[in-house]
DNA sequence: TTTTGAGTTGTTCGA
DNA sequence: GTCGAACAACTCAAA
């Protein structure tokens, strides 16, 4: 539709000054933008849009990154939902996906002054640490929608069970372009639509993923209703809670060294592809939060440092989910034990052999406990634990043990 | 206003 | 080995 991107940082100026500058010199009559959700964000898109209003800009605002916009999915007596199955209810009954529309015609200014993304330096380049992101992902609306279309002929059929499987491929990989904006939720609703009309059989499947696009609506619905979700307790009791800083524990942790292979497998698909699988982020964030009592802040930090898909909703929602803090959250005795969840859903223990390779070559039955392996085992796997792979940082009963009594006191 | 049923994802223990 | 109950009590949402 032509026109450039012009690219310009804040640096010391403010969002709006740099938006004032820009409409000024291109002599802009129309100013159009996506909205964001998070209260000092809309905050800020308030006042621009007053500022602009004022010299007689029109300044229009969309949806392009929920199914629904949170002030418009309320409870019988206008609340927001602070529940996510009546809240999925909800939206379902009301929603109605909006077609992409058209274009309008419009006159972009010509030589406007941009930074070059290139001095940004975005993409590592002197170590190129990123090899591992770009084998999986291509950025961008192609690369989306041909992820979209990947899962639609593979990983939807079996959705509902193998989604929980971080050995297969059944999840969409869709998260880091959605974060980006890279492809809607509109679209990849009407897109799973029509998918279940050409095959009934997958009606189930498709309803299951439609869900779990919603839980994107829902977190959103929290960080707009929030005051601050990433740094306060959605739940202010839990601004009582006694956790404990220690930064060994931490470093194992976001390293992928705690001794506990499901955990470690986890951290290091993170570190390596920018990405982690659903049910694992469940694992590791239970470690860190109960077995370690380490502040759920602390691996919300890391996660959105490290995930390529962290966005301003999910990533604290989800964090809060974990610690029990959260809206709707896990109730405090649900505390994961990594070697069982390893057994139910890596039972091959393919997952840990990928990402934690100097286990390979364990018998599957101690694969995600190697402690219990006898002796001659180890030696013909080559393990020697605390050399080639580390002992268990803390003991699962113990730790599990004290977190039941830390959230006890808590709650 | 009051009541009622339900709430993403689990683990352990004892029969 | 399998299965049901306990793990707490509270808050939410709708009837």
């Amino acid at each position: 539709m032509g026109g450039d991107i012009i690219l310009r940082r804040c640096n010391h100026k403010s969002t709006r000054q740099i938006v004032e500058e820009v409409v000024e010199e291109a002599c802009s009559e129309k100013v159009f933008w996506n909205r964001r959700y998070a209260p000092d964000q809309t905050e800020i898109d308030k006042e621009i849009k007053a500022q602009l209003s004022e010299k007689d800009i029109e300044v229009t605002s969309f949806n392009g990154a929920l199914l629904c916009e949170p002030w418009t999915v309320k409870t019988n007596s206008g609340d927001p939902y602070k529940v996510f199955t009546p809240f999925w209810k909800s939206l379902k009954d009301q929603f109605v996906p909006s077609h992409p529309k058209s274009i309008p015609d419009l006159k972009f200014a010509e030589g406007i002054k941009s930074e070059k993304l290139e001095d940004w330096e975005l993409h590592p380049t002197k170590p190129d640490w990123s090899g591992g992101l770009d084998k999986f992902w291509s950025p961008g609306e192609d690369g989306a929608k041909e992820q979209l279309k990947e899962f639609f002929d593979a990983g939807l059929k079996s959705y509902k069970t193998d989604r929980d499987r971080p050995d297969k491929a059944a999840t969409s990989f869709l998260s880091p372009y959605l974060s980006f904006g890279e492809i809607s939720p509109h679209f990849i609703w009407m897109a799973t639509q029509s998918r279940m009309d050409e095959d009934g059989s997958l009606e189930d499947q498709g309803w299951a993923f439609l869900r779990e696009i919603a839980w994107r609506d829902f977190s959103h619905n929290l960080l707009y209703q929030s005051d601050c979700l990433h740094k306060k307790n959605w739940n202010r009791r839990f601004d009582a809670f006694d956790w404990q800083s220690n930064d060994a524990y931490l470093t194992a942790w976001q390293k992928g060294q705690t001794g506990y292979p499901m955990v470690d497998a986890g951290m290091r698909q993170l570190w390596q592809t920018g990405w982690m699988h659903n049910r694992v982020r469940m694992i590791v964030g239970s470690f860190l939060v109960k077995h370690l009592l380490i502040d759920w802040r602390d691996g919300e930090d890391w996660f959105w440092d490290t995930l390529v898909d962290a966005d301003t909703a999910n990533n604290p929602a989800s964090w809060q989910w974990v610690a029990g803090s959260g809206a709707d959250a896990a109730p405090y005795f649900r505390i994961f034990n990594p070697m069982s969840q390893g057994e139910k859903f890596d039972p091959n223990g393919d997952y840990v052999r990928e990402w934690v390779p100097e286990l390979k070559d364990l018998p599957t039955k101690y694969i995600h406990e190697p402690w219990e392996a006898p002796k001659e085992k180890l030696r013909s796997a080559n393990v020697t634990l605390g050399e080639t792979y580390p002992k268990p940082i803390v003991q699962h009963k113990a730790a599990r043990e004290a977190a039941l009594e830390a959230y006890e006191r808590t709650g």
